[in-house]
RNA sequence: CGCGGGGUGGAGCAGUCUGGUAGCUCAUCGGGCUCAUAACCCGAAGGUCGUAGGUUCAAAUCCUGCCCCCGCAACCA
């Protein structure tokens, strides 16, 4: 039995779209601890989920016309869904919870009831503003201008029966938990959630909605559905059997070591959820942890933006364990970063590819070409030139685990890297090329130098597991670990031992890890893809909403719309959007009309075509020419892009024709 | 005067809590090496740390005013 354990969770996603990178950085975030702290002994209870009630999936099923449970069970196990993405990022937790699992649904009631009947929970009237048409409530801050912020429409005071939990009652523990603990992390979101939110006044917080019907019935009153605090937060201990049968891990694993959550739910987990907690009189989480988000370009992601980043694509470019490394490498874990394409390749070319990648390559290469792939055991040491590699690669293990202790995982790195670098300088410094012209005397030592970068090597590798450990594996393998010694070798006692690896190791000197990227190519084809995608997630056919503005029959009748036959048609000079046409309407003289659809159609198909012109509009001079009428279209936007086609009709119908 | 974050050599960032030689990556320039993935190693140029004041022997760091950028503004996951 082993008495450490440590119990991680992600936030649970809201799955009313596909993840993106955002949601892959919290999760790779979170397993990369999780790995960290199995390596290092724990027994690691590591969550994560889905959170798939409420009004907005509701919303969405209808529009796709699905129920609501199809709908999140297409984008949770669909293809591509957030299960596939976490098999795709190679992340390791042990659980994974649904808000709709049965067990979770039945245990939510429980809570519900207990909290209610222990006063906690009262009902109560939830006034707002209501816009009938949408059938929403908002609050007056979320108004646009006093209007629907959905349809801009008129607003009315309205009342909903609802149920509130007494928020307010925990103020003081809550303010006191943030401002004299270390509950939550790092330090600066505290200010933010006193000031916003403590310092005002809680006020008691609505828990249960009669607006939807999506969302975990109140068993004791119809027509009620819990509201997502309830139903999501608590998903943290229903998971290990809180309140159900289904598991029985909570004496195991609860209180929870940290929840790793998004800034813009830091509010949630630092002061709703210890509140309730409170309330049901358990134990706190020991922290909670508030990391920033990535920005794409400077700007924040979004859909209606089309800047949203493909966790998919990008792993299927540059394998998974680039892209995982790349975020906790990159970005301070407490605040925003900025997520370039530019910066992911530059830190995969420098890092990966010219660091790493190339210090293995140059190390096992040495080993074939001067050993053929087996050193000899015999070692010649020279202090000078070996102690400051061995010291720094056996100190190594204490720098990377203070900093992972703080969740700093780019400092993690740092340290990390910067062994590697010494790695290089010390082939440098060695020559083994100049020792290999005389093996006869500095065999010995050219074995030493070799076996010190594989043992540097061996090091670095066991502190990358946790955040590549696909790649940290085939490392190992080409190390020469996969035989006798393969356990030995890459245990977190090892990393801070130096001598690990047998004297007479064999490497294998395999394919490049990370062959380095053409920047520029690989920037164009990004840009290409994006621009693609973009294009995609527009809607794939729109049209010009309907008029609702009445046109009286006179009116109409005054619009005098006739058939006309072509019988010339040219572009018109200095014009890129301009066709002249010469046209019979019938009445012997010849009409000129100039059209903007030279983008559409070229002249020479139009001569001889019957289309359909208004011919009483005032004349125009378009381009110093003269336009009499309008030729009619039909006109709607495919995938962001205008159409345009000219109405053609019959030819059997005669030249002016009246359209009636 | 709603709240928070940020403004540091050409670019991107660390350092600010706990004042004391301004650091890292990339790009630029010069040199070295040839084992390796046009890579690696060494060196150089380049910053009045947004701005104005204050505290101090000493300020990127502490205090005050101002300017600019970004995010959030509560039942919305």
């Amino acid at each position: 039995m082993n008495d450490k354990t440590f119990y991680i969770t992600t936030p649970i996603y809201y799955p009313s779209d596909k993840l993106h990178i955002g949601h892959a950085y919290c999760t790779v975030a979170t397993d990369a601890m999780a790995r960290y702290k199995r390596l290092a002994g724990y027994d690691v209870m590591f969550l994560t989920g889905t959170d798939e009630h409420g009004q907005k999936i509701e919303d969405k099923a209808r529009e796709a016309g699905v129920t609501p449970k199809e709908y999140v069970d297409n984008i949770v196990e669909g293809p591509r869904g957030v299960l596939d993405l976490w098999k795709l990022m190679n992340i390791s937790n042990d659980r994974f919870i649904r808000t709709t699992d049965d067990y979770h649904v039945a245990a939510i009631q429980k809570i519900f009831k207990k909290m209610y009947d222990n006063g906690d929970i009262y009902k109560g009237t939830y006034k707002g503003k209501y816009c009938k048409p949408c059938e929403s409530f908002w609050t007056e801050s979320q108004l646009v201008d006093g209007k629907c912020p959905d349809c801009g429409r008129e607003v009315v005071d309205a009342e909903e029966e609802a149920y509130f939990f007494k928020l307010s009652k925990y103020a003081d523990r809550v303010r006191h938990l943030l401002e004299d603990t270390d509950f939550l992390e790092p330090r600066s979101r505290v200010n933010e959630m006193v000031n916003n939110f403590i310092k005002p006044g809680l006020e008691d917080l609505c828990v249960s909605r009669t607006s939807f019907t999506w969302g975990i019935p109140v068993d004791f009153d119809p027509g009620h559905v819990v509201y997502v605090w309830i139903d999501a937060l608590f998903n943290y201990m229903t998971a290990l059997g809180y309140q159900n049968d289904k598991y029985n891990d909570l004496e195991k694993f609860w209180p929870a070591d940290i929840h790793f959550v998004g800034k813009e739910i830091v509010r949630f987990h630092s002061i709703i959820w210890p509140a309730m907690l409170m309330s049901m009189g358990l134990p706190l989480p020991k922290k909670v942890y508030g990391h920033g988000w990535l920005n794409f370009n400077g700007e924040k992601m979004s859909k209606s933006r089309g800047n949203v980043v493909d966790p998919y694509l990008l792993s299927e470019r540059y394998g998974v364990d680039a892209l995982r490394f790349f975020v906790l490498r990159t970005f301070p874990f407490g605040s925003d970063g900025n997520f370039t394409n530019e910066l992911l390749i530059q830190t995969i070319n420098n890092d990966l590819a010219n660091d790493l990648g190339n210090l293995l390559s140059r190390t096992t290469a040495m080993a074939e070409k001067y050993f053929g792939g087996t050193l000899p055991e015999a070692r010649q040491a020279n202090p000078e030139l070996d102690d400051n590699l061995i010291s720094l690669a056996t100190g190594l293990r204490a720098r990377y685990e203070e900093q992972m202790e703080k969740f700093q995982f780019q400092n993690a790195l740092e340290e990390v890297f910067k062994v590697i670098q010494r790695a290089n300088k010390y082939i440098d410094e060695n020559a083994p090329w100049a020792l290999a012209k005389d093996m006869d005397t500095n065999g010995t030592r050219l074995a030493t130098v070799l076996y010190n970068l594989l043992e540097t090597l061996r090091i670095c590798t066991v502190l990358l597991i946790p955040f590549m450990p696909g790649t940290a594996d085939a490392i190992f393998c080409q190390l020469g670990t996969c035989g006798s010694c393969a356990q030995c070798c890459k245990t977190w006692d090892s990393a801070a031992q130096w001598g690990v690896l047998p004297a007479t190791v064999s490497v294998i000197k395999g394919e490049n890890l990370f062959p380095r990227i053409d920047m520029a190519k690989e920037l164009a084809e990004l840009d290409r893809i994006q621009e693609e995608a973009k294009k995609a997630a527009l809607p794939a056919v729109e049209i010009e909403p309907q008029l609702e503005e009445k046109v009286d029959f006179d009116t109409f009748c005054k619009s005098d719309f006739r058939a006309v036959k072509v019988k010339d048609c040219q572009n018109v000079k200095k014009s890129d959007k301009l066709l002249k046409f010469t046209l019979d309407d019938g009445t012997g003289t010849d009409r000129q009309i100039l059209s903007g659809i030279a983008k559409w159609y070229k002249p020479e198909e139009l001569i001889g075509k019957t289309l359909v012109a208004i011919v009483n509009l005032p004349p125009r001079k378009m381009m110093g020419q003269e336009s009499q009428g309008m030729l009619i279209s039909a006109v709607h936007t495919e995938r962001g892009e205008e159409c345009l086609h000219l109405l053609m009709v019959d030819d059997a119908i005669p030249a002016g024709a009246k359209l009636c």
